[in-house]
Parts: C-alpha cells; structure tokens; sequence
RNA sequence: GGGUGCGUAGCUCAGUUGGCGAGAGCGCUGCCCUUACAAGGCAGAGGUCGGGGGUUCGAAGCCCUCCGCACCCA
C-alpha cells in the first residue's frame, strides 16, 4: 500500500466492509478467559419497525465503546439479535400480504398471499388463513426483514461479529424461554390465574402493565340519578354510563360526612333496578364528581381493586370482542323494564351502547342535566387504536414484586448495584418499581411467538382440568404443544376426554427478550462459553423500554442466577426532529437513513451520532453529518501530507529533541489520558470531542510550524518523528468513530487493521516526550494565529513575508515562546521575532511592503 | 400530584470538583488560489449564561423561588 495521489472518500465503505468480512476482523475468540472479554447484550431491534435515525443514533454509539473495548486488547462479544416475534411482526404481515389468522381454519399447502407490499386496505379485504400457514408468513416477511436490518448495520460498520446472530422466535431462543419458564414455575415464580384483564378488544388479547399508555381522549361526563331504596337517592358522575348494567356497588371515601350515613344502606340502579349497597374505601376521591362513584365490573383498573378489596359480585358485560354480551348479567333486576333495556344494549359496542344508554337514561329521567365534555386520560395498550378494557381470562403470571415487598426491595437493590450510565436513568427503573401493581402477564392470546410447555387435562367429562398443568421435560425443549403431545400420551389422544390439549397462549415478547443474555450466551446450551460471557459487561439500550426490556431482563435473571445480567448500562438518548419532537413512526416524521449515508457517507452519519452525549435527546441535525463528512476528507488530507513529509517508513523516535515536537507529544499523551478515561466512562462523545479538537490545532498550528524544518537540516527527523507518532495516535483515537477513513488510511503504511490496533499508550508518549512542557505548543500557536491575524486584517496573503514580529507576554510564558523561536520564525515568514516582557499577552506585526515580498 | 433531565451566541451544543476578560461547530461577514485540502484555508462580528433573590473575595456551575420545555411514574 501507498499514500494515493488524490485521496478520497469513494468506495471506502464497500472496500472495507469486504475486507473486515474476509478478514474476520470482529470475529469473536471464545478461547478468551471472562477477564479478557469485554460481552455485550446487544438490543435485538424489532425488525417489523422501521428504520430511521433512531435505530443508527444508539447503536452507533454502542459500536464505538465497542470498538474502543477491542483496542484496549478485550476480546468483545458483539452479537446481533432479531426481535422479530411477537405482535409487530403480526401487524406487519396482515397489512404486507392483506392476511388474517383465524386458528380455526386448516392448513392450506401451497398459499399463495393475496398480495405483497405495503399497502393497507381495509380491514375487511384481509383473506383469513390458519395459523401455520399464517406463521408462514410470518417467518417469510422477517427474513426479508432482517436483510435490510443486517444491510443498513454493515453499512452503519457496526463491528458485530455476524455468526453470532439469533432471534427471538429462533429454537435457541424457544428452549431458553421455555427452560426459564418452566423454572419460574417450579419455583413457584410463575402462576395462573383467572383475574380481572386488561385487554385489547382489537387485537383480542391481553397486555402487561408495561404496555400500558394513557392517552389524553374526548369524553363526557354523565350526572347519573341512583334510587333510594331506604333513603334518599344518590346522584353520580361517570364517564361510563354504558356499564351501569354491570354496577355493583356506589362508593365514597370512609370520612366523607355527604355519605357516611348511608354505607350500608343499599340503592337502586337505574334502567334495571338492580340493588347495590353504598360502601366505604380510601380510594374514593371526594373532589371528584359528586365525591360519590359507581364501581362496575369493570370500568377500570380502580374497579378491580375495589372489587376485589370489597369482596363485590361479579356482573360482567364486557365480551372479548370490545362488544356487550348477550346475555344480561346474572341479577335480581326489580325494574320490570331490566331484560328488554338489556337486550336493546346486547351485541352493542361500547361508544353503540354508551349512546343508547344515554337516551334511555333521558327517558327515564335519571340523566341530570345533560352531559359535560371533558378531556381525560384513557388507557391503551400502546400500539392500540381502541381503548383497553377489562375482562376476567385465565392467564400466566411471573411474579415481578407488585404483590411482594421483599422481591420490590431486592429488585430496586439490584437498580443500585447495576452501573447506570449517565446515573440518573436509574430513577425511571425506581419510579416503574415502585409503581407496580400487577404481576408481569406473560401470556398473549396470539399466533407468532413462543409457546407455552404446557397441556392441559381433559377430564372425562370433556372439561379441562387447570389444577395440574402437563408440563413439558427441559430435555424435550423446544416443544410446540400444538403439535407435540405430552408425555404419556398419545397424539391420538389430542381433544378427547381423557386425553389432553394444548395451553393455546404465546409467551409476551418481553418474556423472550427479557433473557437475551441467556440466549445470547448459550445458557445451559454451552456452558463453557456461558462462563466466559455472563454476567455480561455492557447492557446498551434506549431509555424507553426500561420500564419493559431493561427490567424484565434483571428481574429474568435475579430469579433464576441470583445477580445482575450486567455490570453496567448505558442508556441513550432518542432523536429529535427540527421541531424538538421526538422521531417516531406513529409521529411521521421519521428520516430514513440510507439518504444521508448516500449522501455524506457512513463515518459521517456516525459522527453525528457520537456527537449527542449520551443519554441525551438530540436533534436530528444535517449540519452534523456534513462536518463528520469534512472531517473524515481532513483526516485523508491531513495525512497525506503528513507522511508526504515525514515519511512512510517510521522515523527513529530517539531522534525528538525540538522543543515544540516534544511539547506537541507532552499534549497528546493528555490527550490519550482524557480520552481513554472518557471511554472508560462510556463517554464517546467527549473522546470524539477531544480528538478532534486536538486534530484541528494539529494541523493548523504543528503542522504549519514545522514543515519547513521537516525539509531542512537542522532538526528534521524530530519533527518528522514526531509527526509520524501523533498521526498514528491520532488515527487510532478516530478509529472507534469513524472507521472507514481511519481504516483506509492506516493501511496506507502500517500492517492488519487499525480496529485490532493497540490503543494509543499515554506513557509510551510521555517518555518520547521526554519531559516536553505542553504549553510551548499552546504559546506557539497563540503567536502564529495573531500573525495570521495581522496578515489577514491587512488582507494579504498569509505567504506575505513579515519583517519583525514583536511578541509581548510575563516571563513564564516568554521563555516558552522562546523555544519555538526557530519554528515561529518560518511559519511566520518572518526575519526577526523579538520577545519582551509585558503584563499581558500580545503580538506585534510588521508586515513587509507588498512589493518587497 | 410526585420524580428526572433541560433552558448558555440566529441554530446545534461543550463548559470535570465555583476562579483570571464565557467556548466550539454550523450559519453569517470579510480576506486568502499557502507546493494536503477552494464541496478548501484563515480570520471577524455575535451572548444581561430563562427571571428574581441568596451564599461567597469571586457564581453559567451551589441554595431558595418563580417561568418555560421534554420525559417518567401515579
């Protein structure tokens, strides 16, 4: 390899993702012990999303700690996942092939979809298909998927070793989630339970509390007249009218004087007077409404907890389809008009049955006054279009501390052991702790995902026996109950009394995820890699999914290893459009990445991610890019010149003497210090920062003093020395950044990669230094820029020849100056330098006349 | 309602434990074709460091309070 006539930035990023390819440059070396192995549980991105900025911002900042890791001789496990099962992918293959699943159709071999593309119809254009067919489907559209994800992270020089890939519908990850589970059960961590639900009456399943998200909605507020039954009669205020069929007691706060004569007494339901007692709890809120509620079975997360605390009836109406159900609650309903008002609301959805309600309260007479609009806070499962409502299904739980006080402590424990980086994100780990009120639900009533191990008996009576679940032998993992029969049985005796069926659930994608360092690491599979990886170092990961990703996975692994997954994690920020909103698919206004690496290229898209501190938001901002663009010309440029200087072939480091090249290496090696320490601390963009303002000075003020004497006699190998050293630090402090250019350069004159280079070592430049006093560079160039400052206030040239420079400064600072008197001198294209001593720093100049120049 | 972070030049942001005249880049203006770079280089202008109190010899960093923005939890 040589220096390149005219160098330039073209056809580096094919170049050298081949090369590192075929080289195997980040290939992981398992034959490292756990101290020389720096393990990352790098977040699998849901492929079914989009790809935009926020996806490259993170993860090009976990490449470059990374890269950084491998330098300082670690070996580093950097794998790549795919979160590709689960609810997204669903979503994305209905609306992308215009597909329905419907368990209850057979297999169709040989399906054809109706379409491909991403065009959504209507809903009710959508072919319903079974269910294999339908995971079909699936698989296909997650492969094509994660091509594009693997491209953009080559593109992105993400330094992953590819080998190591796995997904969270892969058999790794299938037996490893079942294994867990399966342990979660035996130690009585995970139950089943049939409860009150939150469910999402669209996608006909239930969701966790963790994707849970009020939305601000339009509603009304109804005044409601209860009958006195042995009093008089009560007035309330809901915003849910349509549930009033399912009411099962009014309740006010316990010191509430309005109501405190009345617990006990009983009231009358409107339209279908129905009897219900007036009772006391500490979570009625005088202020609100008539400071007195309905509780219904249920409206909302504080009806269950009344329900429940209060020891209520049951009176659901609430079908799983969103829908009232047929039939009227099973209730001693006085008012003679009860059944036909029922069967007027059967069959309604909530907003059909909430209208009529309303008009038949007017009728009645029990609506008071006319509704009120109001904007209050609605809960949605946070991809949902519908509000969640609550229906009671039997479902599977791991216990998370909601209901345990002593696993809460341990848990917020563990968030104090982990390292957070910055450490304030540790108080969104606390706040969600310490909010928990359920149980983690872990079973989805969906079709693409993990199975649960798990049968069911069936009696001889054809009913299923709950009581004592089938489960399957670790040894069997992974098993697909559906098509696998449980020990002891015959597949013949699928569905008959007797016999057996299959638990029909999948695994919440979280309960998958939560354990990507166990299938990551091969646990169980291969214990011997297992031991050199976890726990893990790094846990990278966007600050909205602590709530999910970042406290499933500790909680996975304090219950089933007893210790943290990580040692530290590094939280970052999200990215930001011009208007400071955050960028988002449902926001639209995303920007997709591929156009900017067209257009500035690679190290320049990732200088502008390595440019948001982290844990901070940042603005998406195309200003960045195109000075990560100018820096990378500039470190091709700069080096070009530099070895056309000094050389390609290393200059004898025995040879530094000058003055200036020492004082520039003293600087360096506090340079690598800061950096190194900034690193160390996860801070990339204080180490990118420091670099670049170093590189800077170094080619405007080092180079420009000491090219003439690296052509001269006198002192040319130091400097020559000197500049070969600095530019190969300086390189490899780039290196983790941008490392298409530094890659590129480095092979001009120095052998193998600079990505499996030793880190630049502070000492090693000290002792060239020998002694070197930093601030002799520093006052040189002070000097030199007021120079070019006369030249350029005068408006010449800077070749303009300069016949005295008079530079004025204390003593200390002078006798710095002093010595880079030679160097000053050409650089300046000045005859004559004097120094004399003044209170404050300033520089005389004396330009020569335009003719004698 | 509780919590976290943030409000510094037109824009995007740095400012370690309080210390000499407050910084960078972009943008803007001007100059310079200097044998690495004219899709460049050099330089300049531009700020009551959100407002108001306080602690201190000294505050953009500390304390109090208010205003605004974003996010989290309830």
């Amino acid at each position: 390899m040589a220096v390149p006539e005219k160098p330039s930035l073209d056809g580096l990023e094919e170049k050298w993702s081949a090369q590192w390819d075929a080289d195997g440059t980040y290939t992981f070396d398992r034959s490292k012990d756990r101290a020389h192995v720096f393990s990352i549980d790098t977040p699998p991105p849901t492929v079914s999303g989009s790809l935009h900025m926020g996806s490259v911002f993170g993860y090009a900042q976990t490449d470059a700690v990374a890269r950084y890791r491998r330098m300082r001789g670690d070996e580093v496990f950097y794998p790549m996942g795919w979160d590709d099962n689960g609810l997204a992918t669903e979503r994305r293959v209905q609306n992308y092939y215009g597909v329905r699943c419907d368990p209850s159709l057979p297999y169709e071999p040989g399906f054809a979809p109706p379409r491909e593309g991403d065009d959504a119809k209507s809903k009710e254009s959508e072919v319903p298909i079974s269910r294999p067919n339908f995971v079909e489907l699936c698989e296909r559209l997650t492969q094509i998927d994660e091509q594009a994800f693997e491209d953009l992270w080559r593109r992105l020089a993400l330094s992953v070793d590819w080998s190591l890939t796995y997904t969270t519908i892969g058999e790794v990850a299938q037996r490893v989630s079942q294994r867990a589970f399966l342990r979660n059960v035996a130690r009585g961590e995970a139950y089943q339970a049939e409860a009150p639900t939150l469910w999402d009456v669209d996608d006909r399943t239930a969701v966790a509390q963790a994707e849970l998200e009020d939305k601000e909605r339009d509603g009304a507020m109804h005044r409601v007249r209860f009958h006195g039954v042995d009093g008089a009669d009560i007035e309330i205020e809901t915003t849910r009218p349509e549930l009033i069929p399912a009411c099962v007691a009014l309740v006010a706060h316990p010191d509430d004087k309005r109501f405190r004569d009345r617990f006990g007494s009983e009231v009358s339901t409107p339209l279908f007077g129905v009897r219900v007692p007036v009772v006391a709890h500490g979570l009625a809120d005088p202020e609100k409404g008539t400071g007195i509620a309905m509780i219904c079975t249920f409206g909302d997360v504080t009806d269950v907890v009344w329900w429940r605390e209060l020891q209520l009836p049951t009176r659901s109406v609430m079908g799983r389809d969103g829908r009232l159900v047929a039939d009227a609650p099973d209730w001693d309903a006085t008012d003679p008009k009860a059944a036909g008002h029922y069967q007027e609301l059967a069959g309604k959805t909530v907003n059909q049955a909430r209208e009529r309600v309303v008009e038949l309260l007017r009728e009645s007479g029990d609506l008071v006054g006319e509704p009120t609009p109001i904007k209050h806070p609605v809960k949605f499962y946070e991809r949902g279009k519908r509000p969640l409502e609550i229906v009671t299904t039997r479902q599977w739980y791991i216990r998370n501390g909601a209901r345990d006080k002593e696993l809460r402590a341990a848990l917020l424990e563990r968030g104090r052991e982990l390292q957070w980086h910055p450490p304030h994100t540790r108080s969104r780990y606390e706040s969600w702790v310490e909010g928990l009120n359920t149980d983690w639900l872990i079973s989805r009533q969906r079709f693409f995902g993990v199975p649960f191990p798990v049968w069911y008996r069936l009696r001889d009576d054809g009913e299923l026996d709950y009581d004592e679940p089938l489960y399957a032998a670790e040894d069997q993992l992974p098993v697909d109950p559906s098509s696998d029969a449980p020990t002891g049985f015959e597949e013949s005796q699928r569905g008959q009394p007797g016999g057996f069926v299959a638990d029909p659930d999948i695994l919440d994608t979280w309960a998958t995820s939560s354990l990507t360092p166990q299938i990551a690491d091969r646990w169980e599979d291969d214990p011997d890699l297992f031991g050199r990886l976890f726990p893990t170092d790094l846990r990278p990961q966007g600050g909205e999914i602590i709530r999910t990703w970042l406290f499933a996975t500790l909680l996975r692994s304090h219950l089933e290893h007893d210790q943290l997954p990580w040692r530290d994690t590094m939280i970052n920020g999200w990215v930001l459009d011009p208007d400071r909103k955050k960028m988002s698919k449902s926001k639209g206004n995303v920007v997709t990445p591929l156009e900017y690496f067209e257009q500035f290229g690679s190290d320049a898209v990732r200088y502008w991610a390595l440019n948001g501190r982290p844990g901070v938001d940042t603005a998406f901002d195309e200003g960045q890019m195109k000075v990560g663009r100018k820096l990378a010309i500039k470190i091709l440029n700069a080096s070009k010149f530099t070895l056309g200087v000094a050389g390609e072939s290393m200059v004898d480091a025995k040879a530094i003497g000058a003055a200036v090249d020492r004082a520039l290496l003293a600087g360096l090696a506090d340079l690598v210090d800061d950096v190194t320490a900034a690193f160390d601390r996860y801070d990339y963009a204080r180490a990118l920062e420091r670099t670049e303002i170093f590189f800077w000075s170094f080619c405007d003020d080092y180079v420009e003093l000491v090219k003439q004497r690296a052509y001269s006699d006198q002192g040319a190998d130091s400097a020559r020395a000197t500049l070969q050293i600095t530019l190969h630090a300086l390189l490899r402090l780039f290196a983790p950044h941008v490392p298409f250019v530094t890659e590129e350069v480095w092979s001009w004159w120095q052998p193998g990669s600079i990505h499996r280079a030793a880190w630049p070592d502070a000492a090693e430049l000290r002792a060239f230094a020998l002694d070197g006093d930093a601030s002799v560079f520093v006052v040189a160039s002070e000097a030199l820029s007021e120079v070019r400052k006369a030249k350029t206030t005068a408006q010449v040239s800077l070749r303009t020849d300069v016949t005295r420079v008079v530079v004025r400064d204390v003593a200390e600072r002078l006798e710095q100056a002093r010595q880079s008197l030679d160097d000053l001198k050409e650089a300046a294209r000045a005859q004559e330098i004097v120094f004399e001593e003044a209170q404050e720093f300033s520089v005389e100049v004396e330009l020569a006349a335009p003719d004698a120049a």
